[in-house]
DNA sequence: GGCCAGGTCCAAT
DNA sequence: ATTGGACATGGC
């Protein structure tokens, strides 16, 4: 395959999709929508089986212009720590159920569980696949969920009931329907879904349809963003947003991910600063 | 053990 | 148009 500015890990780790497994140093198996494949790198060079290299480079978005896009955000100075920490982070198009899902499942929760909550779905929902010894369930399609008390027992709390009602629209259509529309009209339309406002809206728009404007604002992001720009002190999130908007314009996502991943990890906020140091996994 | 987690919804200012 | 609590469950 092609070697475009590309890094497999920083991509799949950087916490905007859940159905991944690490098999060794650069090497995962992926499960998207109806594709289950082994993507490896080494050096570079992105090796793939079990799905066609246009299945790939949809997934990871290697029709982006990575190094331009890298260029363009370089120039804002307080960009750069995160950018220079995971150089080939790309935005991935991840099916639009399976994401609506992923992140309506998000709400007041965190990264392992959201991912447990996926894999229990698939497993008493989904399709089993076979990839050589690789084995994993399907995401399930919208109408799997019907019983809310059965999902409650998968320990899904309250989202049980907006999973469903979601699941209910999606049959309908209603994710098809978004593709086409600006993205405004098209987060009006994914908030119809209860349980989408405008954080679960704003992670679909970007993980899902490539919509690079939209600026998910979450707890680390309202963190690193009030402390960075608006002298830690609390603003409404649409402000937020606006100054994204404003700073980064139809890369704002782009910049929303990479401080993300960097606030997580590597960032020492100016508030915990010259305190013990902060040890993270 | 209380607090917070990639929020959302609803009711009461 | 804003603000405070409730909502399930798990981890620290």
């Amino acid at each position: 395959m092609i070697r475009p500015m590309f890094s497999l890990k920083h991509t799949l780790e950087s916490g905007q999709f859940f159905r991944w497994t690490r098999r060794g140093e650069g090497d995962y198996a992926v499960h998207t929508g109806r594709a289950l494949f082994r993507a490896r790198q080494e050096g570079g060079a992105l090796r793939v089986e079990g799905a066609s290299p246009e299945i790939a480079r949809e997934f990871f978005s290697l029709d982006h212009d990575l190094t331009s896009i890298d260029a363009a955000l370089r120039r804002d100075p307080k960009l750069r720590p995160a950018l220079d920490a995971y150089p080939g982070l790309r935005l991935l198009r991840q099916d639009p159920w399976e994401c609506t899902a992923a992140f309506i499942l998000s709400i007041a929760s965190n990264i392992p569980r959201i991912a447990g909550n996926i894999a229990d779905l698939a497993r008493v929902y989904g399709d089993l696949s076979r990839l050589g010894d690789v084995e994993s369930h399907e995401f399930p399609g919208p109408r799997a969920f019907v019983d809310e008390r059965e999902l409650r027992r998968l320990k899904l709390g309250f989202r049980a009931a907006y999973l469903v009602q979601a699941g209910r629209l999606a049959a309908g259509g209603l994710l098809e329907e978004i593709e086409g529309l600006p993205t405004e009209e098209a987060k009006d339309a994914l908030m119809v879904m209860p349980g989408v406002a405008e954080k679960v809206a704003d992670c679909v728009l970007l993980f899902a349809y490539g919509r690079l404007s939209a600026f998910p604002v979450d707890t680390w992001i309202r963190k690193v963003m009030t402390e960075m720009h608006f002298g830690g002190r609390r603003v409404p999130d649409r402000a937020i947003r606006a100054f994204a908007q404003e700073r980064w314009g139809d890369l704002a996502g782009y910049a929303q991910q990479y401080l993300y991943h960097w606030s997580r990890n590597a960032w020492t906020p100016a508030s915990s600063r010259g305190r013990r140091a902060v040890s993270r996994v």
